[in-house]
DNA sequence: CATGAATGAGAATTCATTCAT
DNA sequence: CATGAATGAATTCTCATTCAT
């Protein structure tokens, strides 16, 4: 009975965890104190230290149990045998539904682990890579498919397709892009649009 | 006459400020002291507050003279009548090249200000709206004169624009893109490229 | 009946404190953790406070265990009818076995608690003038006898022999004098020979 | 004028030190805090850390300033065309006068440096050493020019000599040994008689 | 007896900012 | 303008101790 689906309640550890998404999606990771996080999550201080190591780690965490997921979900989508326009569109749907799904948690990962990446020396830097490199590995064999032009690199193509993709988030973060229901699926459609067709009138 | 000859070796704030650059840039905004800064700089520390009002008033500083240049550069594009394709060449080129000319700045600028826009009060935010709704307007007024596809909002447009730009920008930072003399052309023609043209077949 | 065949692996009181001893020894009873302890006696952390107190308490019951012992061997020695240079002999001999032994438990009452004497209440600096006032004893009554000289008082003469006996020890805790099997029978030696002799060619 | 003999009051950097050897001296190393000493300096907080990287290397400078002093004081003695009984007597008086001048600090080098030596790596066990050495090298050229027994090494009578010298301050410390005036005289006199003459009745 | 999660008061340290010279 | 000592609030992290199971 103690481990049924259901026992959020006494899980601490993820209790620290969902209250540091909200602490640093409202107050930015540095502009947060650990006495907050402990606060939100209803726990005592020395908790989150029981937990994690440090401030950083608990981003860190963070940062890397959605990174995952999303690798996972790359590679899931690469393994189908499907043009790589329904697979990039697969994945910034995958990303957009994070957002849409939780947003604190993307805005951490945008706003606050980039930041951060300065000091969390390479690991990061390794796992942003191997995202690259996966989307990299679509377009690439698309390429030699004849589906995708073979002029621009694959390496580029993932970090413009990546790129548009983040910057949607970051207009919905940044109250620049209008951020109602049907505006999520209108995104998906028009990064895909964007990055495979093109801005220019056909 | 701010600019003859001589001046340049005393001229102190300008000194501090490019020395606030490159500490920015090699430790982060938040990691690092106002100290380093006047080390880097070779004075004394108080002269740090003597020009400045405050650390973050550095990094303002910092943001706004190369934002109000980019800002100023894109309104002189706009108002070149020329097709909208040229007049994004034209601003992925202002915006590779002052990477070109001064990379730790423009790290500075993407890692410590743009992405942290929320942190610092809301006139930041306003700018860089400012510069998304102008080339935004580009896109529009190329969708009136029929160069462009209508049916992508402008905004939303304009964000995988910027969004692919800056990314390529990241890719430079964080070591992922190549960065060569000849990739920064190349970085041009294919961020306008994928953008305008998709990176699909035809 | 305390010391029958099988409860040795049981005895997990004395696992705590022979793990304390060398935890203290390794890292000084300020540089450790109470988790340490429980590490290093493999045992849980509560565990720790189920058997004592605090972690004062801890290092109180090592001084006494070890101190007691040699308040009572002062005791019977004492009680010999010998002259006091073999009753030095066989106190320096005690000691300096008890190092031999144990020498992590004596680096620990040499370092953490006789020097610290007074951080500790007055408990313990009361043993330890006890033993210092047995050491008294026995140079008084040898005076008496004409054994030893009267023009140094008693005390004086138990800080300096006892100040030698420990400063040996010291010199081994410290790598300073050499720590051969030989070297430990010859320090007996060589302290009572430079006390009661003198070092000066006679 | 800024260089006049006296202008105590403003070098904020020794008042700071002088306050640390009361604050140590009353509460111990481990058992006071930075803000004691600053508060006993008549500083601010942030003052220690601006003279002093840590609370550690207060009392570092603390022992190295003093113990210095005596290694000059040793190797001064040493150099003399002394008998070596007279070179020992004039070590233990410096002690026994620093002590004299200034209880406080020698109570904070005898009783919390050699607590900290654990975690103070070797640099303090390096001096300390040197210390021994230079004592253990007047006994040698003693025992050379025949005025020394040459049973006892050197090193170790090193030993036995300061282990009393260091016991008889510890018995001033922890008030087992009187201490009027007179008694700083005597106790030079007992500890080279002591060492040097012996204990026993000749 | 045994476990280890939970608590929270402390303490060291940092560092932006001020200010006297 | 220039210097760098002085200030002290803010924060992270530690760790002895408690307690529910």
């Amino acid at each position: 009975m103690a481990t049924s689906g259901q026992e959020q309640a006494t899980d601490k550890r993820r209790v620290i965890l969902d209250a540091a998404v909200k602490v640093f999606a409202r107050e930015g990771f540095y502009g947060c104190r650990v006495a907050d996080i402990a606060d939100e999550a209803g726990v005592a201080y020395g908790l989150v230290y029981h937990y994690f190591r440090s401030k950083d780690e608990i981003l860190d965490t963070l940062f890397l149990e959605r990174w995952d997921l999303m690798l996972e979900e790359i590679a899931r989508v690469d393994a189908e045998p499907a043009p790589a326009r329904e697979k990039l569109a697969a994945i910034a749907g995958f990303i957009v539904d994070s957002y849409r799904y939780d947003p604190d948690l993307m805005k951490v990962i945008i706003v606050d682990v980039t930041r951060a990446a300065n000091s969390f020396g390479l690991s990061h830097l390794e796992k942003i890579r191997e995202a690259y490199g996966l989307i990299g590995g679509i377009v690439e064999s698309a390429q030699q498919r004849g589906e995708l032009r073979s002029d621009i690199t694959p390496t580029f193509a993932a970090m413009a397709f990546y790129g548009a993709v983040e910057q949607v988030l970051s207009g919905w973060i940044f109250d620049i892009l209008p951020e109602a229901a049907e505006d999520y699926d209108q995104a998906k459609e028009f990064i895909v649009s964007t990055i495979c067709d093109g801005l220019e009138q056909r």
